[in-house]
DNA sequence: CTCTGTGGTTCATTATTATCACCATCGGTT
DNA sequence: AACCGATGGTGATAATAATGAACCACAGAG
């Protein structure tokens, strides 16, 4: 993070769906960086297209040559629509909203969400970006992730999103390996009261994570009888998306897979 | 361009759709930067997302960053679907390939294609950067830049794309003071062989060009009635994603429509 | 009219960055 | 095998670019 380049873009990070427009002095305050210098790095940043200023005001947004760079990135190596794909049929059999997210850096960015039709129902914001210690996604991703980076993770302060937030390394270690048990992740109200996820990885070409799908409920809602379900209806489409994008899961992944299914039979 | 972020964000702009992966020693190569450099700039923007190594490869992509990051532009600032719309609208009424572009820092980008169903058409490549001084999207664009942006362009060393490319900027300069009286701009093989491009520009909400609609026809077919065809369309598609988008064409702009509809009549 | 916020600028100091040389590895040739 | 020319990647030092405090100008509120 010593990098002036990694600050720079680490400005990127405060822009999302609610707050897509930020100003210097906000940009400058968040960030802990002088106003100078973040000036100076929004005016190479415009410059670039990665951001741009709203014509007569004074705010930044989000610039086209991000939609540039997703558009390259789509074309060349779809995935956003395979995904999408996947959590559309997710939330439409399970009756509850779906999403999907993809590491990006050493962040998990949601990247498709499918909201179900219900009146009551777990809302998410675009472009989210998920913590790795406090949600089902996190924990699927990080169960499969390269100790290292998991250790970097861990290593740092975990946030107490919710009073079930697990923040000890230890006892997250030990859910890790859990997870590597059965599959799949759980957080029930462990990053936001109310809502409880369930979260599996996939795979990419090389068995390593890339990210994770997952069908977010509300948690009054949830029964052993919806868990089941929706655990089998993730194995399901993790299944479609890595045979759609070449993916090679893990042989630990795949038979933890046959165990959940043989058991039910 | 002195700036170390703004040399490092220049390193996206090598990738495209045709080359959606790159290595070290290409990218150190083309950038002109030494290669010690290009790496540790390209190790830091894999660790904020924009790139990422391809598994085992050593190829560099687009990460999935680019893709978190569209997605918030886009649901806070629907562009792309707008443009999308007006240019599939385009190629199925004109029969030719239409695109959109927008401006991203100082380059044009292309942000929406939609190819004609014909057996003989145009085909561009998504994500592509449009010189300004050689297509009609870039000089229709040109025409209502500000002054300063104007010159910042043609100060820079205009390429040759073809035998018939304007290079010589008080050319350029009198052929966008033409534009502006006909509101519309054309480039006849000034950036492609064989290409007949016929742009307009789209204003935001502030009067200032954001980027560009423009269809692209073989040469050998365009003919004089096509062309007035074209144009009208193109102008009906300007008002419709202004209006949709909340643009302001100036009042110079509006007026060359007006010309030009009346002279129909 | 002050007070406090904003976006933006300047410039001496300092810390980051660029550069060179280097190493390890791979694949094709001789 | 030995060689060659690529490749990706690494470290130390010289050179450069980033930093941050103080500074404007402006706008809205009290």
């Amino acid at each position: 993070m010593s990098t002036t380049v990694a600050k720079a873009l680490s400005l990127l990070n405060f822009f999302s769906e609610v707050e897509p427009e930020l100003g210097l002095s906000e940009l400058a305050r968040r960030s802990g960086l002088d106003k100078a210098t973040v000036h100076r790095m929004l005016v190479t940043m415009c410059d670039q297209g990665l951001l741009e200023q709203r014509g007569n005001a004074r705010l930044y947004r989000l610039g086209a040559g991000v939609l540039r760079l997703a558009r390259i990135r789509e074309t060349a190596f779809p995935m956003t629509s395979v995904y999408q794909n996947s959590i559309d049929v997710l939330s439409s059999t399970i009756g509850e909203t779906a999403h999907a997210s993809l590491i990006s850096g050493r962040i998990l960015a949601t990247i498709g969400i499918s909201e179900s039709n219900r009146g009551s129902r777990v809302s998410l914001v675009a472009g989210e970006i998920l913590p790795m210690h406090s949600t089902a996604s996190g924990l699927a991703f990080l169960a499969y992730a390269k100790p290292d980076f998991v250790e970097r993770v861990l290593s740092e302060p975990l946030k107490g999103k919710t009073a079930r937030t697990l923040t000890d390394p230890n006892v997250i270690r030990a859910r890790l390996q859990e997870i590597r048990l059965t599959g799949y992740a759980e957080a029930d109200q462990t990053n936001e009261d109310d809502v409880y996820g369930i979260a599996v990885p996939v795979f990419d070409a090389d068995g390593a994570p890339g990210g994770a799908i997952a069908v977010a409920t509300p948690a009054h809602r949830m029964t052993n009888d919806l868990r089941t379900k929706t655990i089998a209806a993730l194995f399901r489409e993790v299944e479609a998306v890595s045979s759609q994008m070449g993916g090679h899961p893990p042989s630990e992944f795949l038979q933890a897979v046959t165990r959940f299914t043989q058991s039910r039979a």
